[in-house]
DNA sequence: TGTATTGTTAAAGTTAACTTTAACTTTATA
DNA sequence: TATAAAGTTAAAGTTAACTTTAACAATACA
């Protein structure tokens, strides 16, 4: 019951294991944009968290700032032209796919890394006869 | 039955839809180490492009090049110390795990990517009245 | 209430991963 | 065989993604 809803930057910096810097330096970027306090200091909601969380995520997977933010783009649209709705649908099918292609490639490197670790055991097995 | 079996730096690169200097600057990082020609010149073979894609792989998935030259180091260790295969055993093993880890993630890019979509086919049939 | 801690901005600095350039060599082809 | 295309190295240049610094403001707490 007791989940706190705001964070200080090096509060959030900490959650997620990144510096205040790098916070602010995402901010810059426009790939979030938290509220501030009277004395202009930055307050973060738990939806900033969990934009923050969305970033880091793609990230890991070699997504640009620039492309995140392209995907950020889509969550909040306040467009209503359906123009543009259909082509941001189109970009959503395009990385949902990729998507599914980095699976693909992720079972493989897992394979690569089995094969690996199988070839080491063997090696193992022989030295001690 | 007619598979090349080795390939010239413009060959390979349009292969992998890299540039040759990016080739280069991979060897020159040691993850790759092609024969050469009587005139100088480098020769690849389907090991040297399956290890190319081997890095490109572990790229697309936010490895640095140093991660990706420890993860190689393993293929083609010729050490025979007990000590050293367990050092990359015990390596190996965390890698698959983060692998897993990656997997995980990735399902929940997924997720978020068909949310957004489903907001997005939402607001156009809003609009479609 | 003073002072240590944490925050703010703007600008400069750093690092990884390439890319480009220049000057030259090798290979392919009309 | 000449010349265009492709290759070679070493060094300098570029870009993305941070990180550090400096100078100052807001906040927390003994």
């Amino acid at each position: 019951m007791s989940e706190k809803t705001h964070y200080s930057i090096s509060e959030l910096a900490s959650m997620l294991e990144i510096s205040p810097s790098t916070i602010r330096f995402y901010e810059e970027k426009k790939l979030i944009d938290p509220d501030r306090t009277s004395g202009n200091q930055r307050i973060y909601s738990r939806k900033d968290r969990a934009r923050l969380k969305l970033i880091l995520r793609g990230k890991r997977f070699g997504f640009s700032l620039d492309e995140i933010a392209e995907i950020i783009g889509l969550a909040d649209m306040e467009v209503n032209e359906t123009s543009q709705i259909e082509k941001s649908l189109a970009y959503a099918d395009k990385r949902i796919s990729e998507i599914r292609t980095r699976r693909n490639e992720l079972d493989l490197l897992e394979t690569d890394m089995l094969a690996m670790k199988d070839n080491l055991l063997n090696r193992l097995e022989e030295i001690q006869k």
